[in-house]
DNA sequence: CGAGCGATTGAACGCTCTCAAAGTGAGTGG
DNA sequence: CCACTCACTTTGAGAGCGTTCAATCGCTCG
């Protein structure tokens, strides 16, 4: 069963029971925590592929936002829960993606307990521009589906810091950006190793 | 199988191939991950009970030391791969492990992109008295296995920092401190507020 | 008792944030 | 087609939180 949600739709929340778990088809998604006063810290952006919710909790732990159009394919809770008592390699599959996830937002959490803003906004440039490699781009500019604010808050940023690295970036050379939701990449060497940071 | 190890051993190292699967038995230990500057990111700490290494990967994204005398109950990596596939409890109960995980990594995600420090040591702090709560700890004061630095390597901070607003919590009577290693929680709704951040 | 390491405290600096203003581009209506 | 609007982005200047550097304290061990 696929479901539709519209561009800045949420598609769950966190407390909230489960009830989208399934891959994204088409549009991209950020998911989020929040703290009770507003600040927000995104811990992941979806693009069609990525599995998304969660099938072993019952009530989500974060919010999910469509960036723009989605679709998904959705599968009903109780099903998936059946499948996957009965197709071990189904399980399996899921433990690997959760590892897989885990691993990266420890990464994460390297990156925003310890790197830079330069660091953070190169790390973040390079996992994209990895992203798109696999799903074919190649040196032609990527999109940028999400804006200013949503990327400062998968930094541990803020919207002005973000866009003075771009800045500082597009400026030496390293990337060129074209209307602010494109973004080509010129000097991928220079870009990992800012990245990692100064060794 | 048990292992053990003395403190400050290295349990393993990122990069190299998955020795060490099992339950920790005795003893606390760190898992973090490197920059190759050396700036380092603690990802969790680990208690008696704790579940530690990854059956998923072929070799391990971070690094795991001991933090005291430890002791681990070790299965070996080829019949840990067999009984996961026959039993299928099991595979789940590791699911359901490293969703977990997930989770904290994303709560902290939120912490160290968004709390203040006082907001972190705060939460660290809770966190600790949470999970001695539940080894039926009972009001009197906690071990810290980790010393200062350590801590701020998992908050993203500095040890000044961490020293500084551990003072603070001190003399607003919310916590009292024995020797830098034993904290005795005094105000739980106190510290809980200043966790959750000012709303 | 002295050595040495970790923790605490103090003072000044700097990176990032905050506040503010100007620039840009897409969408709308005349 | 152009002027207008509005939201988002960029850029600038100043402030603040946490860091850095430095000195002192306190505990442990020889």
């Amino acid at each position: 069963m696929t479901r539709h949600f519209a561009a800045e739709d949420t598609l769950f929340s966190a407390e909230d029971p489960v009830t989208v778990i399934g891959t994204l088809v088409k549009g991209s998604v950020k998911t989020y925590k929040l703290l009770p006063d507003g600040r927000q810290q995104v811990v992941g952006f979806l693009f069609p592929g990525d599995f998304i919710g969660s099938a072993i909790f019952r009530t989500n732990r974060c919010f999910a936002e469509a960036l723009s159009p989605v679709e998904v394919c959705v599968f009903p809770h109780a099903s998936l829960q059946r499948l996957m008592s009965e197709i071990p390699a189904l399980e399996h599959q899921m433990l690997k993606l959760a590892h897989d996830d885990l691993d990266l937002a420890q990464e994460w959490m390297l990156l925003l307990g310890r790197k830079t803003a330069q660091e953070r906004v190169a790390t973040f440039l390079c996992l994209l521009f990895e992203k798109a490699k696999k799903r074919g781009h190649c040196g032609a500019p990527i999109d940028l589906p999400m804006n200013r604010s949503e990327i400062a808050d998968y930094l541990g940023l803020t919207i002005e810091t973000v866009s003075r690295q771009l800045s500082k970036l597009k400026s030496a050379g390293v990337i060129s950006i074209n209307g602010s939701h494109a973004i080509e990449l010129r000097k991928a060497d220079q870009l990992a190793e800012l990245a990692a940071g100064g060794d």
